[in-house]
DNA sequence: CCAATTGTTACAATCCTGTTACGTAACCAT
DNA sequence: ATGGTTACGTAACAGGATTGTAACAATTGG
């Protein structure tokens, strides 16, 4: 398994550094950003754990997790947040937010690294079972980013995958093409609209028999229809 | 928002109250039944998520699943499993039945709340909101953006199937073509007024015995009469 | 540089929808 | 009631919009 990647969103630079130094030392690939903007200009899509600070300057902690869990792409990140406060209303919006775990300061650089490791090693093991999206023999690994049909693996694109894990993961929900577009394609890029039509067709065919579930509904969108 | 219902189907009854006492310490409803008879009985369609045992004498939690996916009412509730085994088959299987999450024993206490957390806040987003406009038997489903007919499955178009939204969301209120047409039809376009008409008509004729509550009110406009 | 990926464009096939026309129904004043 | 007038129901058609897909161009990453 290759080295789990950290990031760590604080605006106190000494106390990045120092979580920095720790994490790294037991093994961790770790960045800090200094500022909710800044983490999200960092693509945290290619974390494999965040470690958020509720109080910051601007866009708060919990305003960032907000953001990561709406998109598709991050929301299933795990996210430890670090605060201050240790009220219980924060707490639970923390946990709605999807916080795996909750570190109150003042905390030993030790106990940070210690929950580290033990949400890490929860997010793993689940990973194998829940990353794993199936229909009848058509089956999707989120964790390996492979697709089997019937057995037989077939190699799809970046772009295939994620369309069609949208469209599994919601099976009979319709997507119009600009959901589509929102939840698939990077935020900034503009295409045309047959863009997603085109790359709905390449996958259809590479998953054969189960590229006829994708049906088009004229003036809606695709759906993955059961 | 208001408070969320949770059911937990165990047969362990010590089990059943650990997790009630800590579902209710986060801020969730919460009950129990012993076996998915019982469960049956309690009007699951109450509940905003159900965490079943897999493992139970009597009809199993699958079993309890299969059964709830196939009633309307309550196919779209939020299930977690909860199982001592932890073989890819089950998984699998638990989640076709439409599993939103899956935890095997021995778990934490605070891992099952936080996974209920996590789905609970995952089944509120916009896009896996489940709406169901229903008038007898006749249902449109806005996220599948289909119309059954007394159970007969009707293709409308998009034109089609949000006149009758329109009209089904405000039973009773009369919608003048104006209105009707600021509605449905983009913003930008200009159509002559007998083209409200000529849609309603279409549709009507679609939705079979129902077309006749959509009532013209000479000089005023269209209404979905009760 | 090559190869894989991805966006763009063009064209055909299909589906959808506005328009028109005409028949019928509702309204109204006599 | 009666006739005139307006509003509504609906069939038919043609033009427009939507979609599938092949071919090509641009981009990316080694």
């Amino acid at each position: 398994m290759e080295t789990k990647k950290i990031l760590v969103v604080d605006d106190e630079q000494d106390l990045c550094e120092i979580l920095l130094y720790n994490l790294k030392s037991a093994g961790y690939q770790a960045e800090a950003a200094y500022s909710g903007e800044m983490a999200m200009e960092k693509d945290p899509s290619q974390y494999n754990l965040l470690l958020l600070d509720v109080m910051m300057p601007g866009m708060s902690g919990f305003e960032l997790a907000e953001k990561l869990k709406a998109n598709e792409k991050t929301a299933s990140i795990p996210i430890i947040f670090l605060t201050a406060k240790d009220t219980e209303d924060d707490t639970l919006k923390g946990f709605g937010l999807g916080a795996d775990d909750y570190v109150t300061k003042p905390y030993s650089v030790r106990e940070v690294v210690a929950r580290v490791k033990a949400v890490l090693a929860r997010s793993q093991k689940p990973e194998t079972k829940e990353n794993v999206i199936t229909f009848e023999g058509l089956v999707l690994d989120l964790g390996k980013k492979t697709t089997t049909v019937d057995g037989e693996s077939v190699s799809l694109t970046k772009t295939e995958f994620e369309l069609l894990t949208l469209l599994m993961q919601h099976r009979g929900q319709v997507f119009s093409r600009q959901q589509i577009f929102d939840a698939v394609w990077p935020e900034d890029v503009v295409v045309s609209d047959r863009t997603v039509d085109v790359n709905i067709t390449r996958m259809r065919k590479k998953i054969g028999r189960y590229g006829s579930y994708i049906v088009s509904r004229q003036g809606f969108g695709y759906v993955f229809e059961v």
